[in-house]
DNA sequence: ATGCCTCAGCTCCTGAGA
């Protein structure tokens, strides 16, 4: 079983490059983020023809996630029970045995302003939630766009990004509570090459230039890890013409 | 350089992203 997440930055224009990737990459599951678009103009019949069904969870101009699958997904929730929120950041469902949970965390822009705030609170939604569902759900994937890294490792410039806006101590304090709970970052289950990154900014030749960060994670719980055969980032659409800024990260699952 | 790029929308500028 092969599960990804992407954040297309608008899924009215990467909808085609999601096409062509889906064709190449024949993963069961498929988490979008930052789909832009309100629910009546996602694009169910284009998915369905190359064998997709799709859950969206949809906003206009902002945020929106969707969850795509090939067997049929059950059960699907959309945002973090209990924690009212406005915005259409996070949709789950049981897929093959599984709880594949996608996420758009919060970019909470700068520490100390209210968005942050507003992070710091829907990541303490979020852990609660989590540790509910992973007693329901032994088997379970929490997977999309963090805007967390957890380590400098995951930074292009440690040093000037130091103690900014996804590199703050107050988030990578809530990754590592995530990780508390059991669950393990499957990217570094495996040795990487250095300087591997996710995002990397549209301005300055952010992609050319390697200047980027690892902020997009799939996370597995403790029944999963055993079964985690690799963890790997796409950078291959990031070349594409009009790219997204963030790469797809894939999740092979083996057999037990 | 309170910008550099990209996207959506109350679209020829602004807000937000990360």
């Amino acid at each position: 079983m092969k599960l990804a997440t992407w954040n297309v930055n608008s899924l009215t224009v990467r909808l085609p490059q999601v096409l062509d990737w889906l064709g190449a990459n024949a993963v069961d599951v498929l988490v979008l983020q930052e789909l832009k678009m309100t629910d009546d103009r996602f694009p169910f019949a284009a998915l369905q023809q190359i064998g997709y069904q799709a859950h969206c969870f949809g906003q206009k101009t902002y945020n929106g996630v969707a969850l795509l699958s090939r067997l049929p997904a059950t059960a699907v929730i959309r945002n973090i029970p209990g924690f009212s929120d406005d915005m259409a950041r996070v949709i789950s469902a049981e897929v093959g045995g599984v709880r594949v949970i996608g996420g758009y965390f919060p970019n909470g822009q700068e520490p100390g302003s209210d968005k942050f705030e507003y992070k710091m609170n829907w990541l303490t939604a979020l852990r609660r939630w989590i540790r509910e569902e992973l007693a329901a759900h032994p088997k379970l994937v929490l997977m999309g766009d963090y805007n967390i890294t957890f380590d400098d490792a995951d930074v292009w410039d440690p040093v000037g990004l130091k103690d900014t806006i996804h590199c703050t101590e107050e988030e990578r304090y809530h990754l590592r509570a995530l990780l508390a709970l059991g669950m393990h970052d499957a990217y570094r289950l495996f040795p990487q090459e250095p300087k591997s990154y996710s995002w990397w900014d549209y301005r300055d030749f952010g992609f050319r230039r390697n200047r980027g960060l690892r902020i997009d994670h799939i996370l597995v719980s403790e029944a999963l890890k055993p079964l985690v055969g690799s963890c790997v980032i796409d950078k291959k659409p990031r070349s594409n013409e009009r790219p997204s800024d963030h790469a797809p990260v894939v999740l092979q699952l083996v057999e037990p």
